[in-house]
RNA sequence: GGAGAGGUCGCAUAGUUGGUCUAGUGCGCUGCACUCGAAAUGCAGUAUGGAUAUUUUUUCCAUCGAGGGUUCAAAUCCCUCCCUCUCCGCCA
């Protein structure tokens, strides 16, 4: 939610930056509704005030202080009824406007607007036709669909052998990476950013979710997106970031614990409704999949910063995997409804011929933490709203699928990247 | 899953025959005093959200796990839910 002071201050802009999202505008029916609430809710307090003598009065027996109590009692409830509506009213509509954009984020009604800011990496040359990721996988046997299908349905598989071991060398090679201090010194240097080197903490935070934090993080898409246990009132995590940006709902963290991050692994579940018929074959798009996702809560000062940290780590990673990859600025339209600003990260996929999205990183500036209610406390004492940030460190099909068809050799099996091959017992092929 | 106990202002605790609880006390923390300095001691302060005012100072409302209800008045009584702990059962 963003807030509404700045709406009462800023109403002109906030209905331009609202536009620009992609949203429909509702400004003036919000600063109605906020006016209503606000002269609603001076009223009561006003009664309740009157109640509060009244009541506290040591004469309260006395009949005609009573009957006026008995008055009053009736007001507040009728006035607490209305405003509640209001108050109802107000949020509903309050929860329709996105996050505004940083004036940064290039303007754009779809995501054909997104800008390529840089494209990295030499697009290796092949002497055969390359192979897409599924059919090097079923020669080598490392994906099994079409039990998955029987025993899950579409959208489902199991993974195999090497594969296997190609996706833990990953998660130790990420974890190993993220936690060294002297690595993310030298990229904030590099990058000219004045924040904190502190590594990153590995979390394995839980699967599932209930109902308010999840509707509190912005990030519940409940149609389309996410599973829901009914029996239990309990959501299927669609990234780790869910149950990872949630973690302090409702706290107040102290200032020198900041910046906190995390490098969280967690197994992401997704509907996919509406995607019948995309991405079919292999990994690409499924409805479970393992993702290694960063996650960092820091003051509104350094937000911007860890979100520039948090892409130069993408494009150290990648870069380690010697990966070809583009990186895309997305456009007021196509970063999310929370979003600031926002990064995706497209791997080179020489089968596809095409660059496809492996990495997504957002800003949410302090759009989640004003529902969530993650403040942070000042040495001063004085308290503020945390910014949020997340960014895939790897969505480990995906970058797996990279690896499988930049790799893959003239004899249909696939080279260890050389970063990887410690991690695979000195395996240099699958 | 069965039986029982319990959730109070950072921590610990008092408070449940409704009304000086507009939440006491101890610890912790902050400031001041005493001191060469410290300890000890004394004094003062010590939550969050919101409305209102504002160059500084305010005043008020709400919050005792959450939400409802009864009442002139609820930490206290009633209902629903959530969570924690103990014992038993089951279990990776």
């Amino acid at each position: 939610m963003i807030d509404i002071r700045f709406i009462r201050e800023n109403p002109d802009l906030t209905k331009l930056k609202v536009k620009q999202k992609g949203y429909e505008e509702n400004i003036d029916l919000v600063l109605e509704l906020d006016n209503k609430r606000r002269s609603l809710l001076i009223e009561i307090e006003d009664l309740r005030k009157k109640r509060n003598e009244l009541s506290h009065n040591k004469n309260y027996k006395d009949e005609q202080l009573l009957s006026n109590a008995k008055d009053l009692k009736q007001k507040i409830a009728s006035s607490e009824d209305t405003l509640k509506e209001v108050e109802q009213f107000f949020n509903v509509e309050m929860h329709k406007i996105p996050n505004l954009a940083l004036d940064s984020v290039p303007i754009g009604s779809s995501e054909k607007d997104n800008l390529i800011l840089r494209q990295v990496g030499e697009k290796k040359q092949f002497n055969f036709k390359p192979k897409l990721h599924h059919e090097l996988a079923n020669e080598l046997g490392l994906i099994d669909s079409v039990r998955a299908v029987k025993i899950s349905g579409s959208r489902f598989a199991y993974l195999k052998g090497d594969l296997v071991r190609l996706q833990l060398a990953l998660m130790n090679f990420v974890i190993n990476t993220l936690s060294d201090e002297t690595l993310i010194k030298s990229i904030i240097e590099n990058n000219n950013l004045n924040i904190s080197a502190k590594p990153f903490m590995p979390i394995l935070p839980p699967a599932l979710l209930k109902t308010e934090p999840y509707l509190a993080s912005s990030r519940l898409n409940m149609e389309e997106v996410t599973y829901k246990i009914e029996q239990d009132d309990l959501w299927l995590n669609a990234s780790a970031e869910h149950t990872l940006c949630t973690m302090y709902w409702n706290e107040i963290i102290p200032e020198k614990e900041l910046p906190i991050r995390y490098i969280g692994y967690a197994t992401s579940f997704r509907r996919e409704a509406g995607t019948y018929g995309k991405d079919t074959e292999g990994i690409f798009r499924m409805h479970q999949f393992d993702k290694l996702e960063m996650e960092v809560f820091s003051s509104a000062k350094t937000g911007l910063e860890e979100h520039k940290l948090l892409v130069a780590l993408q494009e150290h990673l990648m870069q380690k995997l010697e990966l070809p990859y583009q990186v895309l600025q997305k456009c007021t339209f196509d970063i999310g409804k929370p979003n600031a600003t926002g990064v995706d990260i497209e791997a080179w996929l020489p089968g596809q011929e095409k660059y496809r999205e492996t990495h997504t990183a957002d800003y949410m500036s302090d759009y989640q933490s004003r529902d969530l209610k993650i403040r942070l406390k000042n040495t001063d004492n004085s308290i503020e709203l945390v910014h949020t940030n997340d960014a895939t460190a790897f969505a480990l099909g995906r970058i797996m699928i990279a690896i499988l068809e930049n790799y893959q050799l003239v004899d249909g099996h696939i080279a260890v990247p050389e970063v990887l091959i410690p991690y695979m017992i000195g395996k240099t092929r699958i």
